[in-house]
DNA sequence: GAACGCTGTTCGGCAATACCGAACGGAACC
DNA sequence: GGTTCCGTTCGGTATTGCCGAACAGCGTTC
């Protein structure tokens, strides 16, 4: 995704970056370089020399027999430098540890983008269930519980600025899909101190978050637990709802940050 | 570290890729365009184009008030979506997770890159201590439990092959330096299944690795627990090698590949 | 077996384009 | 105010990455 179509890119950079992300979005047997050169409407010989520099780099990798194109191995290691370089990320994982393994849920945590979440890092549950929920990407905030958190600590007038900007889409039935709808839930995290997503964001899924601070006492970000809603009936909501509002004052502390009293 | 110098590369692409590596080796807070410049021997003007390439995509990202360079989201993505992506990592991680639950042990998985380790996947462990072990880089063999389970699948020639390439360095005073001893402890290691590093990457660092293998029987990376010496004692090990076999057995068997029969 | 289609790869020539240096605007510091 | 960093912008130059054609290696098909 060309995230911005901004002028004076240098094009040779911005066309090897979208190939990369063509090939991730590719099929798991990977891409030939006709196939490639083909999707990305440039020369054989172009494209052929743009791969060779992201193989070398280890951006990309050959597979094994048929001459295909696959995700390479530096992509996994500068994921994981940039997840330990992250204060938060790295801050954060004993205690998302820790909840994962008293509550059995997987537990998410996200950054607060301008009011936006995006993801960082998860650790799954134990169960057989894995939920597909990508990092590093910038969310719609009104389909998750740590979107939620972070949109409660944020002006009402940001709030709209934000809806405006990207709408209320409708994931299933339940969605929030109005500003009334939203401000009302918004009301209420912030007086109880955690958000929940009762099947807004998937049909049988659930998910309750809290936002956490940094040392300006600013909104860092939400961590969240992941359920299945037959594992998490109501009567429990309220329970863990505590339970994970702790965790995020325990990052909130961790970052040097001042938890929030609650009225 | 620029991997491979072949020529005929894309300039600007490889610029853009070592600058992507300086900045996530560069310091917490970030670094200026200016610094960055002076690195990479080019002008400004030039390294702001880049710069702006990359942010744009997400690589990197300015920091909040200064205007300095950090690790962009766009890594994290990729590398969970590479991760997530690769087979092995992706259907050993339940495996893993077990392990380490069982073990209180950090657990990582290597894929068998001609006969080098590279690490792919981390599960730490819930002890405080948490053991600096980057992910997504070849790796010398002879200095990790995973690294030595791969090279003991290999025929004694490419053994010798690799030590010539590469070398026998020392971490640790314990580290093997010389073909003979490694040898004698890859024929320990294949006749009982799996691999001991006591302490030869690190002091006071211990961990047991075994190997699994793909649908053609050949040997696609090794699986390892890592713990501290006094956690554990000799007596420990040959107990916990058997339980590593087992999980590496687990993930063979994931992987549709057949379970070598030990003599 | 030979022709065909498809791969990936290499090479020369042209033109686009990424480089450089200089100049501007702003902030911080003395 | 002066000074010295910073980041940013702009045009001219020539470097360089693009294209198309030609070649080589497989599989299939006739």
């Amino acid at each position: 995704m060309p995230e911005k179509k901004n002028s004076s890119n240098i094009g040779s950079v911005t066309k090897a970056l979208n190939l990369v992300d063509l090939v991730m979005a590719g099929p798991k047997e990977g891409l030939t370089l006709s196939e490639i050169a083909r999707e990305m409407k440039s020369s054989k010989s172009a494209t052929h020399a743009t791969l060779r520099t992201l193989v070398d780099h280890n951006y990309l990798r050959m597979s094994e027999p048929g001459p295909r194109y696959l995700p390479g191995m530096a992509l996994i290691r500068l994921g994981d430098l940039a997840s330990a370089r992250d204060p938060i990320a790295s801050l954060s994982r004993s205690i998302m540890n820790e909840l994962s393994k008293k509550t059995g849920l997987t537990v998410r945590i996200a950054r607060n983008y301008d009011g936006y979440p995006v993801f960082i890092e998860r650790i799954d549950g134990p169960g057989v269930v894995r939920f597909f929920t990508p990092l590093g990407i910038r969310e719609l905030p009104h389909v998750s519980s740590a979107g939620k958190a972070i949109l409660a600590e944020l002006s009402d007038e940001r709030i709209r600025e934000i809806v405006e900007e990207s709408g209320l889409e409708a994931r299933t039935p339940k969605s929030i899909t109005t500003l009334p709808k939203l401000m009302a839930d918004i009301r209420k995290i912030r007086v109880r101190g955690y958000a929940v997503d009762d099947e807004e964001d998937a049909q049988g899924v659930v998910c309750i978050g809290a936002a956490f601070y940094d040392h300006f006492g600013q909104c860092a970000g939400g961590i969240s637990a992941t359920g299945l809603k037959s594992e998490l009936p109501t009567e429990e909501i309220a329970k863990l709802g505590i339970k994970i509002l702790k965790h995020a004052e325990a990052i909130t502390k961790k970052l040097g940050g001042k938890v929030k009293v609650r009225g």
